[in-house]
RNA sequence: GGGCGGUUAGCUCAGCUGGUCAGAGCAUCUGCUUUACACGCAGGGGGUCGCAGGUUCGAGUCCUGCACCGCCCA
């Protein structure tokens, strides 16, 4: 076939994308055994999110492997979806459409939204209407990822594709849910959870991010009834002065052990609280007496419930203060009651409300300094002036205002009391780079509550679960009313459960739909199942799990790791996968992490555009598992350079060959001792490579063949045969090189197409792709095994090659030196060697002078090391 | 405060179980228009391998401590 003369790498790119499409040859073939599979674990990207180059990086990762594997001979289980459910598509909707979610609202069908409209407020829409949007807005970003990953050459199987909010996902997810509450392994509680009053939801622990924040300690006098005696309490929170409970100090702290048991009263509001004792409270902290609050922290609600302290609950889902009754200690009044109208005895009730509705409605952080400014005109009540600190406030990771602790009703499932159990799963996974598992060790060691399923979102897959309403209207939220797996998904705000109408949906006597949806992550760690199609089709579940790789970034072995491990071991008592692979970041050139907010974020695809997408991939190659490494786009024009170089080296390669009957090309004629030399060197190559590869070293694997290639083969086995394979006859000589080029350029070209797959997939049409025991695509064809060399003679000295070496590199210095081209002649060389090398240098000889133009050669005896004298 | 990882040429990084390991690419400098490639080729300069101890005949490579950077968790 013609060579193309300039390596135009849009057209290649084109041309395979449109190929490799219509040959099919990435699609999963259900027919093959397990032992025959590689099966993929793939990390559904967040499709709302910011495309940057770091998906690139490390999607880039897990293709190189599943490459390798599939020239391995493994039929390849490679899937992707989409996570598009959750909070992220809500949050690109609301700003996109400046929308926002009212569930109170009717449905309206005939809602027509356009994007833009910034600075006026947000269209109010219904909650369908809402849902609506974010399935319309998902499918314009999932386009954007199909053409990303198509275009940088992922390897997945498209018939395998999957969204997180898709039928078969959500029908996979709340089967997990029902399976789970009929083990007992779910279960929902009201309880104090940590709350983001932004979003308006409950989080998991999994979610929680804390960050240092400048904060005050106050200093606040906490007088005894009826004496001048006082004890100063250091909070950082006194707008929860009104939902103090109770007093804390340490059993041992001689300051205050005569305290322990007294009644004492709070600042301003007068409300009286015991003096209790616990380990917990800690001496160093402040002045060593603490507030206990409903709720300040997670070590209130240790204390709330060990001493069953009363519940004052002054913040509201929103964030702001709620409405607070002070009343005489006198009045017997229900301390707290259900309709949000929360009742606090005090001893100065009217002082106590006097103040208190001077916050109420505020927001926390408002609140703080309305009681400050109080405090500070009222005599007696701060002690000292404040002390500026820094301390770590807990944030939802998605979220900008500090979390609050609010007591709800959530689904969870249980993990505190299978923390062993689950290190014990997580020791059963490799874990590449291997230090990464401590990373999971120590996650699961520091849970301290059950995975909150519940979120008070609207784009999420619903709970599927239904309760009555009795005769009062009361909802029996103890009586969940669960549906058949059969009838899954549903979703129980439009669905009606078996044995009702939709006539007594919120009706007394009736039933009422769970509002709420799940965890995007209860859906994600089911990825494995997701994929397999579960109990949907038991046989090719056991067919695909566990599975053999799970690759994903290092951020999220907390959740998306660790919730998959739980899943795996709840259902099937088993590990999801067998590896994890773990890349690592993209970081800015100032090793930032590359995010929208920091608005360091490079784009990915006119970097392919510029590029290509080998050489970005090239790029993702250079590191390591696990690795950060910092964006360089230099690394890119190496990739370039790269592919350029393959594209010139292979042109050159196969135009030897151009005129030369293939059936003449074979095994039994490599004689040449270089010839054979080199393909030793290739040996190496092969092997080192192929075990780096077993350990998902692909980086490694890479910098073996990029060196073989470039400096062994293109530097000097093409250079040094170009005399034999130039000659017009074809004789023993050039039928050597011939035959041993072809060999080694075909391993070369293997070798290189994990990591770029399109330039190897041109250069293999046009000389390999009909050769007898390859396939027609290069991404089909056997990894290069040594077996492929047997039958070449073996070379008579183990170290020719360096041999060689040493005889070429003093001749191309002394050129150099002289400042006169390479091709310009010689006039003499002397070589020096041991006499055992005598026969060895001058059978290399012949060829060396032949390459490096020298008239006159002659060896004699020398010391140990090879000398080379060079009379230009 | 605890844990993990990192600290090697100007930059980005390799250096596996201790003994040609002091490397690569980029950048820089000097040459070379050699019929695959100037997106090339040949050659050169450049680092007491974060610091301080220790083990050893011998340590970027193992141990201890410290410093700094990053991440994770309290």
């Amino acid at each position: 076939m013609d060579l193309p003369k300039n390596y135009d790498v849009k057209k290649i790119e084109e041309n395979w994308i449109k190929t490799w499409k219509e040959t099919g040859i990435y699609r999963w073939d259900p027919s093959k055994t397990r032992e025959e599979t590689f099966v993929v674990d793939t990390p559904p990207p967040t499709v709302s999110g910011s495309l940057h180059v770091g998906h690139m990086f490390s999607y880039s990762h897990q293709d190189f492997i599943v490459r390798y594997q599939r020239m391995k001979g493994k039929n390849i289980f490679f899937p992707i979806g989409w996570d598009d459910n959750g909070l992220p598509t809500e949050r690109r909707v609301q700003n996109y459409l400046n929308v926002r979610c009212e569930p109170s609202m009717p449905y309206d069908p005939n809602l027509k939204v356009s994007p833009g409209k910034k600075g006026t407020p947000p269209l109010a829409v219904s909650r369908k209407n809402f849902i609506e949007l974010c399935d319309q807005v998902i499918v314009e970003d999932e386009k954007a990822f199909r053409n990303l990953w198509t275009r940088l050459g992922m390897s997945y199987d498209w018939d395998l594709e999957y969204a997180t909010i898709d039928r078969h996902c959500r029908l996979i997810s709340q089967a997990s849910f029902i399976e789970l509450y009929k083990k007992g392994e779910i279960y929902q509680e009201e309880r104090p959870v940590l709350w983001d009053i932004d979003y308006q939801t409950a989080i998991a622990q999994a979610e929680l991010v804390d960050k240092e924040v400048p904060s005050a300690f106050y200093y606040f006098r906490f007088p005894f009834p009826n004496s001048n005696d006082y004890l100063v309490i250091a909070t950082t929170r006194p707008e929860l002065l009104p939902a103090c409970v109770a007093v804390l100090v340490h059993p041992n702290d001689e300051r205050y052990k005569q305290y322990i048991g007294k009644t004492i009263l709070t600042p301003l509001f007068h409300v009286p609280v015991p003096i209790m004792a616990d380990e917990k409270a800690e001496p160093d902290k402040g002045t060593g007496v603490v507030m206990v609050c409903t709720f300040g922290d997670q070590t209130d609600v240790e204390w709330w419930k060990q001493f069953n302290l009363p519940l004052r609950q002054i913040v509201a889902r929103n964030g702001t203060l709620l409405h607070v009754e002070f009343v005489s200690v006198d009045e017997k009044k229900n301390d707290c009651s259900d309709t949000g109208h929360l009742i606090v005895p005090s001893k100065n009730p009217q002082k106590a409300n006097e103040i208190y509705s001077k916050m109420q409605g505020l927001y926390t952080g408002n609140a703080k300094k309305v009681i400050i400014e109080i405090a500070n005109q009222t005599d007696g009540v701060i002690d000292r002036p404040e002390t500026q600190i820094t301390h770590a406030v807990r944030f939802f990771e998605k979220g900008d205002r500090p979390l609050e602790i609010v007591p709800t009703r959530q689904w969870y499932t249980r993990i505190i009391d299978k923390k062993e159990a689950l290190i014990e799963q997580g020791k059963k996974i490799s874990w590449y780079p291997d230090y990464m598992y401590k990373r999971y060790e120590h996650w699961v060691e520091g849970l301290n509550q059950d995975w909150c399923l519940s979120r008070q979102r609207f784009f999420g897959v619903p709970i599927p679960v239904w309760y009555p309403i009795n005769e009062d209207g009361e909802i029996v939220y103890s009586k969940p009313i669960m549906p058949d797996i059969k009838d899954l998904p549903i979703d129980p705000l439009s669905d009606v459960p078996d044995g009702y109408t939709e006539e007594q949906r919120d009706k007394p006597n009736g039933f009422t739909g769970e509002p709420d949806v799940l965890d995007t992550w209860a859906t994600s760690s089911l990825t494995p199942q997701i994929a397999t199609h579960w109990f949907l089709n038991p046989e090719r579940h056991k067919k695909l799990f566990p599975m053999d790789i799970r690759p994903q970034a290092h951020d999220i072995i907390r959740t998306w790791a660790f919730y998959t491990i739980v899943k795996a071991y709840l259902h099937d008592g088993d590990i999801p996968w067998k590896n994890v692979v773990l890349s690592g970041w993209i970081l800015d050139p100032d090793r930032k992490k590359m995010s929208k907010s920091h608005g360091n974020v490079v784009t990915p695809e006119p970097l392919i555009e510029q590029h290509g997408a080998d050489s970005v991939r090239y790029w993702s190659a250079k590191a390591r598992l696990g690795v950060d490494t910092a964006y360089d786009e230099q690394a890119f024009k190496v990739g370039r350079k790269l592919c350029t170089k393959l594209f010139n080296a292979s042109k050159f390669a196969i135009m030897q060959l151009q005129n030369i009957d293939r059936g003449l090309l074979k095994k039994e004629a490599i004689q040449n001792p270089i010839d054979i030399a080199v393909i030793n060197e290739l040996k190496t190559c092969i092997q080192r490579a192929t075990t780096s590869f077993e350990e998902f070293d692909y980086a490694q694997s890479l910098m073996l063949t990029e060196e073989f290639f470039w400096s062994v083969f293109c530097d000097n086995y093409l250079e040094i045969i170009k005399p034999r394979v130039y000659q017009t006859e074809l004789n023993e000589e050039r039928l050597s090189a011939c035959s041993a080029l072809r060999l080694i350029h075909r391993a070369i070209v293997r070798l290189f197409a994990p990591y770029l797959p399109y330039i190897t997939e041109e250069v293999w049409s046009w000389e390999y792709s009909d050769d007898e025991d390859m396939a027609n695509s290069v991404h089909r064809s056997p990894w290069p095994s040594l077996q492929e060399f047997d039958g070449i003679p073996t070379a008579k000295h183990s170290e020719l090659y360096e041999v060689l070496i040493a005889l070429i590199n003093p001749i191309r210095k002394a050129k150099a030196d002289a400042n006169i081209s390479l091709a310009a002649p010689v006039t003499k060389i002397e070589v020096k060697c041991p006499s055992a090398m005598n026969e060895v240098c001058q059978i290399l000889l012949k060829d060396v002078v032949a390459m490096l133009h020298v008239n006159e050669y002659r060896v004699i005896e020398g010391n140990q090391k090879i000398e080379v004298l060079v009379n230009i």
